[in-house]
DNA sequence: GTGGTCTAGACCACC
DNA sequence: GTGGTCTAGACCACA
């Protein structure tokens, strides 16, 4: 995996495992792979695996048993996708739009810009099918 | 002027000036504010002035005339919006559709969003019709 | 480390280890000192040696893994070839051969001194061999 | 006139005197202009020129009549020629063949730049005919 | 007056 | 541990 480094990668791999959730690759009940396992896998520090499963944890996507490992929550779904929309429906999508009109993109580039990329570029949303 | 926690107060302040410019209420060869003036009115450190006005300049969009002060360059507005577009178009963009995909919004609903919030929010975008 | 007056310390640090990356005692992907060990050593305030990594990495000659340390880029040594040559062939040859005619000294005059200087002065372009 | 912004404009203009002093277009016991005339016509501070004027007086390239203005000394171009020379053998000499070294240029090399330079470059160099 | 640089010391997020 | 940012205050060359 390749990290940005315009984004704390704790957060960058909290996110992937949402992904994942969302794509039902890991289903709830699941047990996620051990601290130790994916910063093995990742080649990251282990803490920054601590901190991303903190983090979910405290969101309520993932849950612990002791001694044993992380779980998917079983609304862990429901809570990414709450998640993400409050954050694009506050932030995200106002700043898109606040960014079109000042770089005076209309309606009608976007939506071009938007067959473009959904033509050459089928990998990317490939999983919007599955 | 009020900052955002989570970026460098040094970007905040040259984004800001880079807006003052697509306004054009700077024009091109206009004397910008002194460093410690800036620094007063914003109450940061003139440090903090310094940075942002050395990373505009690393840019291109003004330029300094030793002991008197910095001026816009005369290509400022077409360097700035070179910046701003190509970050828009690697950046951004594929992140805004790659969320949409995630989110399961269409373009008919992203163009239901953008007509409700161009009805309700006009002076947001007023600098457009300028 | 003696620093010259007429040049910012933060640039002649950089350019040092732009030294010892042509020189190849940094090799690519290696880790350099961090800012904190640098200053120690250099006795300079860690604050210029964040200047000089910052304006290093801006060039793209190191990069930066977060919580780790910098490192050399892949392409470190071109680049720096490239940024001198740009500066030697646009700025420092044609002030040479103007400085010449200003002083009359012949193209035959300046391999005399040339031949003289390379006698006397092995050491200096030792590394030429390596 | 353009000043270039890496070099102080005070020994820029100076500098520009010294080589109207070596071209014979001010010759001994010649009145150069007025700081106030300078001033004006170079579009600068006049202190700006007060700061030129005393440091080619400072090397006893010119001197000072009370009251009538600035004269040229008798041995100006023997001073100039001097004070070129020098800093050329014992400084931009010797540094010029270490960058050559670092860039891996050889003597032939420059040798030919030479040449190319000074074809399509005449004007450069035409008071070197003088 | 202008900006450029440096020091000293602090706080922060991150690994 | 790492770097990133900011403040406070100082000194300098330059116009």
């Amino acid at each position: 995996m390749q990290f940005k480094d315009n984004e704390a990668i704790y957060l960058q791999i909290a996110d992937h495992i949402c992904d994942l959730i969302l794509r039902k690759e890991f289903s709830k009940d699941t047990r996620i792979p051990s601290v130790r396992e994916l910063a093995v896998s990742l080649v990251v520090n282990p803490n920054t695996i601590v901190r991303s499963y903190a983090y979910l944890e405290e969101k309520g996507i993932i849950y612990n048993q002791r001694g044993i490992g992380y779980f998917v929550a079983k609304d862990a779904i429901d809570i990414v996708m709450k998640l993400k929309m409050d954050q694009f429906m506050s932030s995200e999508l106002p700043q898109f739009f606040k960014k079109m009109a000042l770089l005076k993109i209309s309606l009608k580039d976007l939506k071009e810009l938007y067959h473009k990329t959904h033509q050459t570029n089928g990998k990317e949303i490939s999983y919007e099918a599955q």
